[in-house]
DNA sequence: AACACGGGGCT
DNA sequence: AGCCCAGTGTT
């Protein structure tokens, strides 16, 4: 079935769609490694239509790797606040600083030393070198894990190591030997906009009589879901604590969420026991943490979020009436103006209480 | 192999 | 209310 010939007229049928179906997307423009780069780390589990301000913004204020490599790293979890995964601006941040300091300020363009890069997997590292330098890489993603598993009828959970494995082998086997970059943007093109998930659209698909899932009619088997994960609920509380007109805020420390972002004080409170409880309990928290007392009214306002397996509700409470001096604590912790605050990076429920807080 | 890591778009 | 998204790194 996956001969020669079945895959020569694949990669045409292919490519020859993809000439006329390519959407014009900013990282198409010019493809330099370096842009290749910031698209793939921003597109990692986030949309395309997400991706396309943070890139242009990004670019424009980081336009080489040499410009990104010496700017703070404050300013360039700015331009990544509210993409999440903030891992990625970080470790991005410091693979420019590695690439100037040991590849004398180029990216590199060897597989294994893009591989060695943080923030870069086997994905990622194939995508650069396939898409700006038209090397012969192979890629996997969620887009191709989908059409592969379809084109090739797999029949148990595409995300097994075993089946993993496999179909990293059937995204090489289909490789040509020239346009592998286009090929492989065109392999993703065609995952997110024929063979979505979802009713796949195989009336249009260029290649939908070379997949037997097409011809068998079972895009709704294929591919198998993986077992989902569940929910859990959580009650965080947020401290606004006021001095004159600035507010205390704190910067998330390694293993926190939101690591190396300003966030304000925040506890997670076990159940849903009286809100007198909550207070008092909030407030012992802060002395000990800040060394400040205060007294809270509130709660102010309550918002719903979920983050990776979490729903979060959180109660926003106002102190006030706050004595005693702020002692050294773990994490940097600070008095900002909502002005200061405007121009740090903030989690985005920190970002939403001071939106809010502006508007009081 | 299972988890942690964020947030938003879409049904 | 789920599912999904141009994944990586750690345990």
């Amino acid at each position: 079935m996956y001969d020669t010939k079945w895959k020569s007229n694949f990669r045409r049928k292919l490519l020859r769609w993809f000439d006329d179906h390519q959407r014009d997307l900013p990282w198409r423009e010019h493809k330099t490694p370096y842009r290749i780069w910031i698209s793939e780390i921003m597109l990692q589990q986030t949309q395309v239509a997400t991706v396309i301000d943070y890139f242009n913004r990004f670019t424009k204020r980081f336009p080489t790797v040499s410009t990104l490599a010496q700017a703070k790293q404050e300013e360039v979890l700015k331009l990544w606040e509210g993409l999440g995964y903030y891992r990625r601006a970080r470790q991005m941040h410091a693979a420019a600083q590695i690439i100037v300091d040991q590849h004398n300020g180029k990216f590199p363009t060897d597989f294994e030393s893009v591989l060695a890069l943080p923030g870069i997997g086997r994905y990622t590292a194939g995508a650069i070198l396939s898409i700006a330098l038209d090397q012969q890489l192979p890629i996997l993603e969620g887009n191709t894990i989908r059409l592969f598993a379809r084109l090739m009828t797999m029949q148990s959970d595409p995300r097994t190591t075993n089946n993993q494995k496999a179909l990293w082998e059937f995204s090489e086997s289909l490789l040509p030997r020239k346009r592998c970059g286009d090929f492989n943007q065109a392999l993703m093109e065609l995952g997110s906009q024929i063979c979505n998930p979802k009713r796949p659209k195989c009336l249009v698909c260029p290649v939908n009589n070379l997949c037997m899932t097409s011809v068998k009619g079972l895009q709704e088997q294929i591919p198998v879901a993986s077992p989902k994960v569940k929910y859990e609920d959580l009650l965080e509380a947020a401290i606004v604590v006021n001095k004159q007109e600035r507010i205390l805020i704190r910067q998330c420390g390694p293993g926190e969420r939101w690591e190396s972002l300003w966030d304000f004080p925040r506890y997670t409170l076990t159940q849903e026991p009286e809100a007198e409880t909550h207070a008092q309990l909030l407030l012992k928290q802060l002395k000990k943490e800040t060394g400040l007392s205060a007294e809270l009214s509130g709660p102010l306002f309550q918002m719903k979020h979920a983050v990776t397996r979490y729903r979060i509700t959180l109660q926003c409470w106002k102190g006030a009436g706050v004595t005693g001096r702020l002692k050294k604590t773990q994490t940097p912790t600070r008095w900002a103006t909502l002005g200061e605050i405007e121009e740090m990076p903030m989690s985005v429920t920190g970002r939403k209480i001071a939106r809010k807080l502006k508007s009081l």
